[in-house]
RNA sequence: GGGGGAAUUCCCGAGCGGCCAAAGGGGGCAGACUGUAAAUCUGUUGUCACUGACUUCGGUGGUCCGAAUCCACCUUCCCCCA
């Protein structure tokens, strides 16, 4: 791709660009370019979601530009103010760089490990002394650090926001002043921390970092943003036949952005198909995603697998686990992880919702009354080889 | 600094001495329908040795035959006044 395919490309894709000239400019300056994206290191199972700036980052890269990672491991030691997870508990230095090589090890299916680089905020944020802190602070205003959306709604509904808390924005925005970044991208919620990023580049004298925001990829239950926590996201890492069968889940809806967001494809290439034939469209996009983390030769199987199971069959591998004879089918749910507890297990069955062998168990208690191998099936399409001894 | 209120199961939220494993809604799971979709309808939603037992209603201790419900202290949060 060329320099000015990209910038069309991030002008498409991105949900906002401040400023749309400084990014051209730099881009076509041929200088190399520091490219700044910050992570959490909490959490280092990356899925679509993250692949949405991942992939943009990537043709940066192929331009020749480098790629920083600020791990924001000293907000991590302190703890998440964002609220929502209360219990989190703060991670210790080991956890932090145990989980940003888990991140890098994940990164490098996108990004070129060569034109890549790690770096902690900590090394820059514990050495601040008091005074330092005191500066930065005095760069913003109350009222500016109140126009941050979330900020406005907590202060608007009277909920409670510490006072540390309103020193996120400014620790993050300072990570750019120490790295000297010239471009920074993230999600769209992270829009106001990038600008604080911005303006305080210019306070302390540097040219001020460009921004992008890219959307956020709504989660396959079409509701919340995509995430590991609430279980509807498509990981990176899982197998092919996860991937192809979560892929066929998107919801119809929201298949358009998918495409747009996770794959390479020209918008002429999937958008009447969507209109048209959603069902089609969906083979398509699993296609393609699996051909982008597994490759051509894995689609055909997770294909297969995914008719041959919609059509009622039992796929070719699965899971097996091992029980004696005389224990209840309940035992064999939960052990096998189909169920979280006996209980659960039993109101399955109850429910009509297993099935040994294809046969509906209708009985809460039936036992494994003699030994042999059983497909354990629950629900449409989560199943578990039982080998009975 | 003074006064008032609140903490309930995954979430919201009812309960205010036994009939409470705890209403209702959301979410989850399963069944029907379907495209392994959406919508809709139905069932289910603490654990186990499952017609019974055990653990749960912010924490600790108490009152009582009996406590999510009453008392004391603690923790956290909210509101009002200053």
């Amino acid at each position: 791709m060329t320099v000015n395919e990209v910038y069309e490309r991030l002008l498409r894709d991105s949900i906002s660009i401040y400023s749309k000239e400084g990014l051209l400019e730099k881009l076509q300056s041929g200088k190399k370019l520091k490219i700044k994206m910050g992570a959490d290191p909490s959490r280092p199972d990356l899925h679509l979601g993250h692949s949405v700036v991942l992939r943009k980052l990537r043709m940066l890269q192929d331009l020749g530009h480098e790629i920083v990672f600020v791990i924001g491991d000293f907000t991590a030691m302190i703890g998440d103010p964002s609220g929502r997870s209360k219990t989190r508990v703060p991670l210790t230095f080991e956890q932090t760089r145990e989980n940003s090589k888990s991140y890098l090890e994940q990164v490098v299916k996108i990004l070129d490990p060569e034109k890549t680089t790690i770096t902690y905020n900590s090394s820059w944020l514990a050495e601040m002394k008091f005074s330092d802190i005191l500066e930065l602070a005095g760069k913003y205003t109350l009222a500016r650090i109140l126009e941050r959306d979330d900020f406005a709604k907590r202060y608007a509904e009277q909920a409670p926001i510490g006072l540390h808390e309103i020193f996120y924005p400014l620790m993050q925005g300072y990570d750019s002043v120490a790295l000297q970044a010239d471009v920074e991208v993230g999600g769209n919620d992270q829009t106001f921390n990038l600008l604080v990023g911005r303006e305080l580049q210019r306070d302390y004298g540097q040219s001020p970092q460009e921004v992008i925001t890219f959307p956020l990829l709504p989660g396959l239950d079409g509701v919340e943003k995509m995430s590991k926590s609430l279980d509807n996201y498509i990981g990176i890492s899982e197998p092919a036949e996860i991937m192809y069968e979560k892929c066929m889940k998107v919801p119809d809806s929201l298949l358009d952005t998918y495409f747009k967001l996770t794959t390479d494809l020209d918008e002429s290439e999937f958008s009447d198909l969507v209109k048209n034939d959603v069902r089609a469209a969906h083979f398509r996009y699993a296609e393609e995603i699996v051909r982008l983390y597994h490759g051509e030769d894995a689609i055909k199987a997770a294909a297969e697998r995914y008719s041959n199971v919609a059509k009622g069959g039992v796929p070719d591998e699965m899971d097996s686990f091992e029980l004696s004879v005389g224990m209840q089918v309940a035992d064999a749910l939960k052990d096998s992880g189909l169920a979280p507890s006996k209980g659960e297990a039993r109101r399955l069955i109850q429910g009509g919702g297993v099935k040994l062998n294809g046969e509906k168990v209708a009985d809460a208690n039936a036992v494994f009354s003699e030994v042999g191998e059983y497909v354990l099936q629950k629900g449409k399409n989560k199943f578990a080889k039982i080998i009975v001894k």
